[in-house]
RNA sequence: GGGCAAGUGGUGGAAUGGCAUACACGCAGGACUUAAAAUCCUGUGGCCGUAAGGCUGUGAGGGUUCGACUCCCUCCUUGCCCACCA
């Protein structure tokens, strides 16, 4: 059947309908068939589908569809990350429930999908809003509770005290909440954590396993595990007892620490003012510096702030009186809270002694200006050097005294050799309504106790009143709050804060395996045999939080015994964004193309098409309207030429039929685009396949009008037809099933059909072109036997009337000749 | 400040040590048509030349090599991520 505008949705309508009737991509268990799990991330179910979700899903489809015709058994699911906060702000704005938006957008989302052709297994749809879905969120975290992997703790979050409800760093908009505009404070709230930091090492060890991850994802997992050695090093507080331990990756500037930082948090602090001269000033500045939102005390080049505590501490290596100083410069949550200031070899520390008249010293002499003083620095001298003013270790290079220094005070118990890591305990607590309940009850009597197993899941309730004021909407929902001990039957309140969204996507891969199972989290046999994900493709934004809580998921379920895999995703792709104009397609900057007008116009196998065509998966892609009309034209091209299929002929020759030179070169290209093509779908780059199968069909069209007659012409032309009709079905599937039935394909989707194969025999050339060259420059060509010889090139090259034009009888002083390729004539 | 990626015609891009610009878009010319659309054919990096042809050319500079878009060094530009991380 011709392709034409006027049937395009006919034929990738009734396509759609045949696949989800006849259960095409259905997958189920098959010990006796390799799997391939290939998953995208699912998406927040906003509305309709936009192009980025588009590029993703297809580059997946396209990998699924590849795998399938291979012969894999492959599951390929779709979800969607429904818990939200945009939900619950199209309640407060638009007074529905967020439940019925949430499921408006799903089924928007899903029309979407379905118009893409997409090859997914619909049977084992989820959507983390369900109950049937958090009820495991519930489970899994009443197990990490249990094994002590849960925890509750007081923190310092941003707060909106006219809202009444905490804030993430992106929504904090220089230091105003971005709803009501109101000055964010820190506010002191009990929130659940987990400790993924148990799984420090495993997280970042397990890294250099993932072969077949970007090495950029890895770098920044790494980045934010943040893994450093140092030394903590004990400095006694002056005329008291305490001791104020500071963690350093330099040991070996212990020498030059004029002076002691301390954090406005650090516990300490308090202790130390008291009854100085400075309380007062001190108190109030550590109050100020502690009201200001943490992002904006974080961000950057601000000035640094301090002050003197009044107290003085001993330097353990020298015993010098040094001050102690409060500055907002350092922080609570890294290392100790504490720092041994080393101004001469660290560029802040520097610049703070500058501006409130420390004292420097240098201890270590930079080797291209020796004799370096404090009155000539201009800035701090971070690089290596021999040490000096280190007592016993002047003169040892730097790099080696990190180490001698460090074992000197673990000998002298003035220090300890130790790690610091970046990463910090994930705070899940949100106060807010659409998302799954923590299920956990405060009793007066019993304090915090787990809601029973048998009593999940804690349901959200529905018909609240939202309205984006009063904190948590379900503190002020009474038959919500109020229950019953578990332990004491007495009476007690559920917990009220919900979890954050990032929980529900860190294990909804597994849940895919068996998502209908009533009873259980998943199927333990079903994980086993899917898992661990093949292929996983989604953007990049997604490289530290969601990859590293999945993987912390898959650790901890794995120390459970639900799962026998270390890492969930063993591929992982990350396509690049779809930009206009060179600017990211965005709602706000309104340059949005929408996918189903394009779909409308030209079909979704032009669209699949186009975007694989127009970049590599992993580069940004530029949008242009112009391109589709290419994509059009070529799928065009190959429905038109379709039409020359001969369904009496089949595609085999008479073996007495002796091959012309137009065969032989039709074959021959038809079996190279078949490894090439092949080759470059196992590499996933889709677009030089796109440019083959282009290259074939240019060539088929040539063939086709050379002026030779007869059957043999015929099954060639139906050979090829085959051929390309195949390798084009992964990007376009529509037309290519709707292609295959009328060539006479017997399967009931082209997906069961076999993958082309290719001979090894078909892909030698008789003759080759050699290039010549004279000096490395390009001079000529020859158009020679596959196995001429060495000698006789030579030979060939030489006696060239252009080629003698260069040598100009000078000596070959060398010969290069790279066998069916080139020579060179060095002279 | 740290890390990563990238830089090739008018445009998207191809080539990962061996013919730079495949494939496509765009543009120009032509065929078909009363005309248009569609389709098909031809041309298309820059400079010199009527032409044959020559020179030059992959962000800049240097190096390795018979030969470099590709490998090494220095620098520039752009994008992304992280960052008062001790």
């Amino acid at each position: 059947m011709a392709y034409h505008i006027e049937n395009i949705k006919e034929i990738e309508e009734k396509w759609q309908k045949i696949w989800h009737n006849k259960h095409i991509f259905k997958a189920t268990m098959r010990k006796d068939k390799k799997k391939y799990y290939v998953l995208e991330m699912f998406p927040y179910p906003s509305g309709k589908i936009h192009m980025g979700h588009v590029r993703n899903y297809t580059i997946a489809d396209v990998i699924a569809r590849f795998k399938m015709m291979q012969g894999f058994n492959v599951l390929h699911p779709m979800g969607y990350d429904a818990f939200g906060q945009p939900a619950e702000n199209a309640a407060i704005k638009r007074d529905i429930d967020p439940a019925q938006w949430t499921y408006a957008c799903i089924e928007e989302m899903r029309t979407g999908l379905k118009r893409m052709g997409f090859s997914y297994d619909w049977g084992r749809e989820i959507a983390t809003c369900g109950q049937e879905y958090y009820k495991w969120n519930q489970w899994i975290f009443l197990k990490m509770f249990e094994k002590g992997l849960a925890y509750k703790k007081i923190s310092s979050v941003n707060w909106c005290p006219n809202c009444e409800t905490t804030l993430a760093n992106e929504e904090v908009i220089q230091g105003e909440c971005w709803r009501c505009k109101t000055t964010v404070v820190q506010k002191d709230l009990d929130q659940w954590y987990l400790k993924i930091t148990h799984y420090n090492d495993a997280l970042l060890k397990d890294l250099t396993t993932l072969s077949h991850w970007p090495s950029r994802v890895k770098a920044m997992q790494e980045n934010w595990i943040g893994k450093s050695f140092g030394a903590e090093i004990y400095f006694n507080v002056n005329n008291s007892k305490d001791v104020i331990t500071v963690f350093t990756t330099r040991p070996d500037t212990i020498f030059g620490a004029t002076y002691v930082v301390l954090a406005p948090e650090h516990p300490l602090v308090e202790k130390l003012i008291k009854g100085t001269l400075q309380e007062k000033t001190v108190r109030a500045f550590v109050e100020r510096t502690m009201a200001r939102p943490k992002s904006l005390r974080m961000s950057g080049d601000l000035k640094k702030e301090g002050m003197f505590s009044g107290a003085y501490a001993i330097n353990p290596v020298n015993k010098e009186t040094i001050p102690i100083w409060i500055a907002d410069y350092v922080l609570m949550d890294y290392g100790t809270g504490a720092i041994m200031a080393v101004p001469a070899h660290d560029q802040r520390d520097f610049l703070f002694a500058k501006e409130n008249n420390l004292p420097m010293r240098i201890v270590i002499q930079n080797p291209q200006t020796p004799n370096l003083c404090v009155e000539d620095l201009q800035r701090a001298y971070e690089d290596q050097g021999p040490l000096v003013n280190s007592a016993q270790f002047n003169g040892l290079p730097n790099e080696e005294a990190k180490q001698k220094i460090a074992e000197w005070m673990e000998q002298t118990t003035i220090g300890k050799i130790t790690t610091y890591w970046r990463l910090r305990d994930w705070l899940i607590s949100r106060q807010r309504y659409w998302g799954t309940p923590i299920p956990m009850i405060d009793c007066p009597k019993c304090g915090t106790v787990p809601v029973p197993e048998k009593d999940l899941p804690v349901v959200l309730p529905q018909k609240i009143k939202i309205t984006g004021e009063g904190g948590s909407p379900l503190k002020h929902c009474a038959e919500f709050v109020n229950v019953n001990c578990p332990k004491c039957k007495g009476k007690a309140r559920r917990e009220t804060d919900t979890m954050a969204t990032f929980f529900d996507s860190s294990w909804y891969y597994l849940r895919f395996c068996s998502p209908k199972d009533a009873a259980k989290i998943f199927d333990k046999q079903e994980a086993a045999y899917w898992m661990p994900v093949d292929q996983y493709v989604g953007g990049i934004e997604h490289a530290i939080l969601h990859l590293l809580y999945s993987r912390f998921f898959t650790k901890f379920l794995k120390d459970i015994g639900l799962v026998n895999v270390d890492e969930p995703f063993v591929r992982l792709l990350t396509q690049g964004m779809v930009l206009k104009n060179g600017e990211v397609m965005s709602k706000s900057k309104g340059n949005t193309v929408d996918p189903d007008e394009i779909i409308e116009k030209y079909g979704a196998d032009v669209l699949r098409l186009f975007i694989l065509f127009a970049a590599p998966p992993e580069d940004q892609l530029e949008w242009n309207d112009d391109g589709l009309d290419g994509a059009w034209r070529f799928l065009n091209r190959v429905s038109h030429f379709t039409g020359e299929y001969n369904p009496s002929l089949g595609e085999k020759l008479d073996h007495a039929y002796q091959l012309t030179e137009a065969d032989k070169t039709i074959e021959r290209e038809r079996n190279s685009m078949i490894k090439k093509i092949s080759e470059d779908f196992d590499n996933y780059k889709f677009n030089t396949v796109v440019s083959n199968l282009m290259i074939l069909m240019n060539s088929a069209d040539r063939y086709r009008a050379v002026n030779q007659k007869g059957t043999e012409k015929k099954i060639l032309i139906n050979r090829t037809i085959q051929t390309i009709v195949r390798l084009l079905s992964p990007i376009a599937p529509h037309l290519a099933e709707e292609l295959w039935q009328t060539i006479g394909g017997k399967e009931e989707s082209i997906v069961r059909a076999a993958w082309p194969t290719y001979e090894e025999s078909a892909l030698k050339q008789d003759k080759i072109l050699v290039v010549v060259q004279v000096n490395g420059k390009l001079r000529g060509k020859f158009d020679v036997s596959v196995d001429i010889q060495e000698e006789e090139l030579k030979t060939l090259a030489l006696n060239d009337a252009k080629i003698q034009e260069f040598v100009q009888h000078k000596p070959v002083k060398k010969f290069i000749y790279v066998p069916g390729k080139l020579i060179n004539l060095v002279v």
